[in-house]
DNA sequence: GTCAATTCAATGCATATGCAATTATTGTAA
DNA sequence: TTACAATAATTGCATATGCATTGAATTGAC
């Protein structure tokens, strides 16, 4: 079942990679910007422990797309040791532009499962990601 | 749908990695050994599609990995091009020493699901699994 | 209020990765 | 058979990654 778990998950990765070679994004880059625009966890950490990228590796990452224009990068204010991550337009169109694609992705995936098993399928799948993160959370404290 | 694969793989991914450690693995080593004891794919190219691994970096990969005695790596006679991985003793005494922890983290990812959704929920994973490598033959020629 | 412990982001450094090009072998069509 | 396409593995090179450390800010205990 891990082993399933990873091969669905990469497969399911692979999808969207010619459309990120279109736009010149990496699979970290367009999980970022799918976070900040679905998501909406907004500094580095939760950037982390929302993608899966480590937060060394975000900080560069996040520059990158920076200097791309892609996204802003703040001090917050409430608290000065972090940093708030926003989409900016230019971001924002490519978040658009890929999300036709996203649902291609999400039918293909699908069509094998009919309207009654569909949501269990999914139901499933979170209460699967539920029982990981609880996990998670329990052996990295 | 596609973000929840990616983070139920990644999430699952990550609670082997304290052992890992214990024996120096990254994850991808982990991942040759676990395909050539349970799947059995053997040159480069098979076990690059079953482990989601560049073969470029695969072949550097298992270069590190018969270094260090894990694997063996011989050109096949049948078809000189390939390569023929295997695993060594010491590649073994790993796997053995692991799938107790790989059975510990199974139960845990199961303990949600009742004896009558755990089926189900395993055939619906199979079926996506299925899926999309349907769609990767397809797309990937 | 002070000081130690904790948290967050960034960086130096060694290593791992992916792309593109290269070499070697096999398959195929004329 | 020969020549050309296709496939497998490797390697040079630029880039990305992770670990450990650092510096700065906040939290919590006393």
């Amino acid at each position: 079942m891990p082993y399933l778990a990873h091969r669905i998950g990469t497969l399911m990765d692979r999808t969207i990679d010619p459309h990120l070679k279109e736009v010149r994004l990496s699979s970290e880059m367009w999980r970022v910007l799918f976070v900040l625009a679905h998501v909406g966890d907004h500094n580095l950490v939760a950037l982390s422990r929302a993608t899966g990228v480590k937060t060394s590796t975000l900080s560069r990452l996040v520059g990158r797309m920076e200097q791309r224009g892609l996204i802003s990068r703040v001090r917050s204010e409430r608290d000065n040791r972090t940093v708030e991550v926003s989409t900016l337009d230019a971001g924002q169109q490519i978040v658009d532009r890929l999300t036709p694609y996203v649902q291609e992705i999400r039918d293909m995936a699908e069509q094998n499962f009919s309207d009654e098993e569909l949501p269990v399928l999914k139901s499933y799948l979170r209460r699967l990601y539920m029982t990981l993160q609880e996990h998670d959370r329990k052996t990295s404290c």
